[in-house]
DNA sequence: TGTAGCGGGG
DNA sequence: TTCACACACTCCT
DNA sequence: GAGTGTGTGTCTCCCCGCTACAAG
């Protein structure tokens, strides 16, 4: 439930309301892992409940910023009433150090240029960057903290990364932190208040969690490979993610970034890391890769016997299609044309929608916002229905299982009796405007609010009929992690019809999930065409 | 001196 | 910092 | 026509002030 009074924007916040949020999620924290949390969460959870609310204040405010590392001029909180009390107490706690505690550059990268010119005056690089790496090159470590100290205290936290896991636990993934509290009580974030089922939790072993958390690791050492190739850290890598899991969640991410590892090797033309990336996620897009790499490599026949093996058994939609061409010509989809007067100033899909709206035909540019979006406003209690393990935390925008092959089967009663509801447009337009009125804004995965307004929904659901509707929705429940992309950009909607179209500009074409979504128009007789716009 | 980008904040 | 998309390029017929 | 590499938009809020950096 959002406070909406608890805050309010550019106003001071209650004096303990920082404090009270940390203090709120350790109690999480400690109620659903206590059992499994290790040594250093524990005593840090135990040392911010033992100091003063003071102290709480100060570290619940340095835990929201970027640290590990804070100059002492840079704190000061209205709520905190003694900040060298505070940092004293907490020094004690073994909460932070002072004065040290973390490398030179850390510390260094907190002060101005001027600041820098001045304490190291004979460094005389231009850029910030090369001032901090000269001045650790030329200084010990111990005298650069000592130097800066000297001038500028500073503290920093103890154990980040405990911190960090703690936060992962609360949240469940990496992409909420703390400030999801105060968008919550500011009223910008909101979530659907399902039922969670105290019974489930996400980690059920610390070997699970540790997993997860690793899994985010590799995560921005992949990034890095991106930047700087390492062959051993690649393998390194590989072999840690060997195994598949039988956890799903920790599978999924665990075939993700295998898969993006095997990418990364092949831009930069490691095909044996490649290969062996790809073969141990075994999931699409991995055998397209392996049998394109084998192409290259000139094995026409491993490439010939992964054909063979998709075309036995696809994974999904996109694999199928692309063994179905993979060496031949595939018979080019039938496209109509477009000349525009000018060249398009902004991109190709604005002026071609500019060119075809006129007084009785209105349009946008939604992609796969749309499909998604009105589906998610005809399914809403569906896919926020209580399901065994979807739900384990309150801060999720949607199920965990949302874009998971049996999605559907876990909820096939749910999802054929609300399409039954939805075959009549009264039956549709009570679902669609229902999820309006009750839950605009609320946040939903599959839900980009700020695409629609009222009058173009309601065209939306007039021009074109409950029927069509009903078969995308029906194609989509099957696998949204398919059919989450590749619709097409463009909408049209006039007077008793509309219209589908995706815009194409010079030299671009079909991707594969455009295709597969064109698969299902033609199949089903919806009206969507390929517009090859020129200038 | 102008400005884009970032960190801090509610 | 991800992900889907567009677009520019190459090689081939 | 097909495949590949790479750039781009958006980033789920919006405001503010400061700073790095480069241009004048
Ligand atoms: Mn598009
Ligand atoms: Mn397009």
């Amino acid at each position: 439930m959002a406070a909406m009074s608890l805050l309010e924007p550019n106003h001071p916040p209650p004096p303990h309301y920082y404090a009270q949020r940390v203090l709120d999620l350790l109690a999480g924290v400690t109620r659903q892992y206590s059992d499994l949390l290790p040594a250093t969460e524990q005593s840090v959870i135990a040392a911010v409940r033992a100091v003063s609310p003071n102290a709480q204040r100060l570290f619940s405010r340095l835990w929201t910023r970027t640290g590990p590392t804070f100059r002492l001029d840079s704190l000061h909180y209205a709520e905190v009433g003694d900040v060298g009390a505070a940092v004293t107490e907490l020094e004690g706690a073994r909460l932070v150090r002072v004065n040290d505690g973390c490398p030179a550059d850390t510390i260094l990268a907190r002060l101005t240029v001027s600041e820098l010119r001045g304490l190291f005056p004979r460094i005389t690089e231009r850029r910030k960057r090369g001032l901090v790496d000269a001045i650790c090159a030329m200084y010990p470590e111990q005298l650069v903290l000592a130097r800066v100290a000297d001038a500028h205290p500073f503290i920093t936290i103890v154990s980040p990364a405990a911190l960090d896991r703690l936060q992962l636990l609360y949240f469940g993934g990496p992409e909420r932190d703390l400030s999801t509290f105060v968008l919550e009580d500011l009223g910008v974030l909101r979530f659907e208040p399902y039922r969670l089922d105290p019974a489930r939790r996400q980690f059920d072993t610390y070997e699970d969690f540790a997993r997860f958390a690793a899994f985010r690791s590799f995560g921005t050492w992949l990034h890095e490979l991106a930047a700087r190739w390492d062959v051993t850290l690649a393998q390194y890598v590989i072999e840690a993610l060997w195994a598949p899991n039988t956890k799903r969640i920790l599978e999924r991410r665990r075939v993700r970034l295998l898969n993006r590892l095997g990418r990364q090797a092949e831009r930069v033309r490691d095909f044996d890391t490649a290969l062996t990336a790809y073969r141990r996620a075994a999931r699409a897009p991995a055998r397209e890769r392996v049998i394109r790499i084998l192409t290259r490599l000139g094995d026409a026949d491993g490439a010939r016997r992964g054909l063979d093996q998709i075309l036995a058994a696809p994974q999904v939609a996109t694999e199928r299609l692309f063994a179905d061409g993979f060496g031949r010509r595939r018979p080019a989809l039938a496209e109509d044309r477009l000349v525009l007067a000018a060249a398009p100033c902004e991109n190709v899909e604005a002026a071609t929608l500019a060119a075809l709206i006129d007084h009785e035909t209105i349009g946008r540019h939604l992609e796969n916002r749309l499909s998604l979006g009105v589906l998610g406003l005809a399914f809403w209690d569906v896919v926020f229905a209580s399901v065994p393990g979807a739900f384990v935390n309150p801060y999720q925008d949607r199920p965990l299982d949302l874009y998971w092959p049996d999605f559907r089967g876990v909820r096939c009663n749910a999802i054929q009796s609300r399409l039954a509801m939805l075959t009549d447009q009264a039956g549709l337009r009570r679902q669609v405007s229902w999820t309006w009125r009750n839950r605009y804004g609320v946040s939903n995965a599959l839900v980009a609010w700020a695409a629609f307004d009222e009058p173009f929904l309601e065209r939306l659901l007039r021009e074109v009929p409950a029927s069509h509707w009903c078969l995308v929705f029906d194609h989509m429940l099957n696998d949204l992690g398919q059919s989450r992309t590749g619709f097409p950009d463009l909408i049209l909607l006039r007077r008793g019809g509309y219209e589908l179209i995706e815009v194409k500009g010079p030299g671009d074409q079909l991707r594969m999930e455009q295709r597969a979504w064109f698969e299902f128009f033609r199949r089903h007789q919806l009206p969507a065409r390929v517009l090859r716009v020129s200038w």
